[in-house]
DNA sequence: TGTCAAGGTATCCATCGGATACTGGTTACT
DNA sequence: AGTAACCAGTATCCGATGGATACCTTGACA
């Protein structure tokens, strides 16, 4: 089975696409690249993003596999995050997309500024 | 300049990122794989895809010199859309995700049906 | 006269992401 | 005693975005 099928909205693959394609997955998932993390440092460390949205993203990620949320019954309370190996394996892809980017950087930018 | 600074919101490298996270892009890329299309064409390939939505998708990757789009005066009116070198390169990356995508699909429809 | 083709717009509505404010239990400080 | 701080989130509201559906254009043809 190859991705030919990709194109049909109820493949699976795509259900995999949205989750990685999803904005904040993959910084979380560098974000853990190095150890687990708490709530607050993730939540300063990726620049931007609400906790809400954080919080959610983390839920998604954490029903898929891709991490695990450790509760420590202490005051003031600690939670970490921390990518399970299947989570860890997603840094290959993730790799060649932003080496991607930061090779093609500024030819985006300069067609972008182009039709300005 | 590695990609440490991809947690700011203004780093570059997010931009790309909130590029080919979109729904569409990746799908656009893989539908114009063997050559030009014309608009219906591939609304008919990507399943799921409204006009409008692929019409944005269409004009903010051909604003990124992703694709260029060709009209020709005729009628009915044809339009055709094929992929820049820059566009092209875009397949290594998104082949490591499609792959990695089909790898671990299994998985992560356990874990997700796991907490169902 | 009416219909079809292709490549879109126009319009409307639901959903989602984002901004801001707030909670709760305990410990540390005044 | 009172109160501020700490952490991991909720609660609430709002604007942007995505999606569904209907419609437009122009020329050939029945």
């Amino acid at each position: 089975m190859k991705h030919e099928d990709v194109f049909n909205p109820d493949c699976q693959v795509r259900l995999v696409l949205d989750r990685i394609g999803d904005k904040w997955s993959v910084l979380v998932v560098l974000a853990l690249r190095d150890g687990p993390r708490r709530f607050t440092g993730l939540r300063t460390t990726i620049g931007g993003v609400t906790p809400k949205v954080l919080t959610q993203t983390l839920r998604a990620m954490e029903r898929d596999g891709l991490l695990t949320r450790r509760v420590f019954a202490e005051v003031p309370p600690r939670v970490e995050y921390e990518l399970t190996p299947l989570g860890l394996s997603l840094h290959a892809p993730i790799d060649a997309i932003t080496d991607w980017a930061e090779a093609h950087l500024d030819e985006i930018v300069a067609a972008r500024e182009a039709t300005t």
